[in-house]
DNA sequence: GAACAAAATTAGAATAATTCTATTTATTTC
DNA sequence: GAAATAAATAGAATTATTCTAATTTTGTTC
């Protein structure tokens, strides 16, 4: 029996899943979707036990190992990208724009820092001879701009 | 019981590890000393497991909990720095020259990437003002040079 | 639209990485 | 050399991720 959930994703980007899986054979399952609205509503590269608790408020049965399966087919179809930070769980951006990734210490906040093209050739040139990238990752960790405290 | 054991650590790492120690108020033990010993001795990012199994040559039982609490120490020092790759375990790497890493999608080799001075305060640009980073982690996943292979 | 094949989901177990806790051992300081 | 502090230890606990085998869903063919 198929029921009928409103997993919300935007016409836009509803249509950029259905077309990215489309072009690997894949289908645009309830819990793919469901998991890509998720990960863009709030942007703040949660981590895949955080996505479960959130996707879980629309699909309640759904299992972490799927969200997991999910989100390695997102990954696959560059509509997500990974975030390894310090030894800690990884988490998920839907940030599709060249960008690196700052780490506050003091908040744990995580922020994205916008790349053009420039700086983003200007990385690719790293480079030596014969190596060939086709993932970047670039993280900061230090501390970001001072926030009001009570003192 | 003091057993005197050769950890073999060339003079100049000795040092620079004493000084680095005394520095915090840390002391040189004979664990910490062979651990570092250990990363330079073979410089292919091993995780920490990989040290723990090397290290055990030396002083057979020492743990991984201890393992970790060196590792901890030495990149506290600046001594080693942390490699976050993928979802896979956390490697360590000795190289305190500024540099970026190459991870082969082939063969599952990590390369240094030696990153000039230029190259660097490039990178440190890119931060928007009132962030600064302590440490920058920049890494690439892709294919590296063709090895010759059987065919 | 029934029947089959392929793809995806599922629960839960298994594995693996890392951390924690409580105890023991070693080192420094007085 | 005793007290105080730091570090190491074993092993348990926790947590992240993967795997397995069974079930459900979807797509395709007739």
């Amino acid at each position: 029996m198929k029921e009928e959930v409103n997993t919300s994703l935007p016409e836009t980007e509803r249509n950029r899943l259905k077309h990215a899986l489309k072009c690997r054979n894949l289908r645009p399952t309830r819990q793919r979707t469901c998991v890509y609205g998720v990960i863009l509503e709030k942007r703040d590269h949660p981590t895949a036990d955080d996505i479960h608790l959130r996707v879980r408020k629309k699909l309640p049965s759904i299992s972490l190992a799927t969200i997991y399966n999910c989100l390695d087919t997102l990954v696959e179809c560059e509509l997500v990208k990974q975030v390894h930070l310090d030894r800690a769980p990884t988490r998920f951006c839907p940030n599709r724009t060249p960008h690196a990734h700052f780490h506050c210490r003091d908040s744990g906040k995580v922020y994205d820092v916008s790349l053009d093209d420039e700086r983003l050739s200007a990385i690719e040139q790293f480079l030596p001879h014969g190596f060939t990238a086709d993932t970047i990752e670039l993280s900061f960790l230090g501390r970001g701009p001072v926030t009001n405290t009570i003192s």
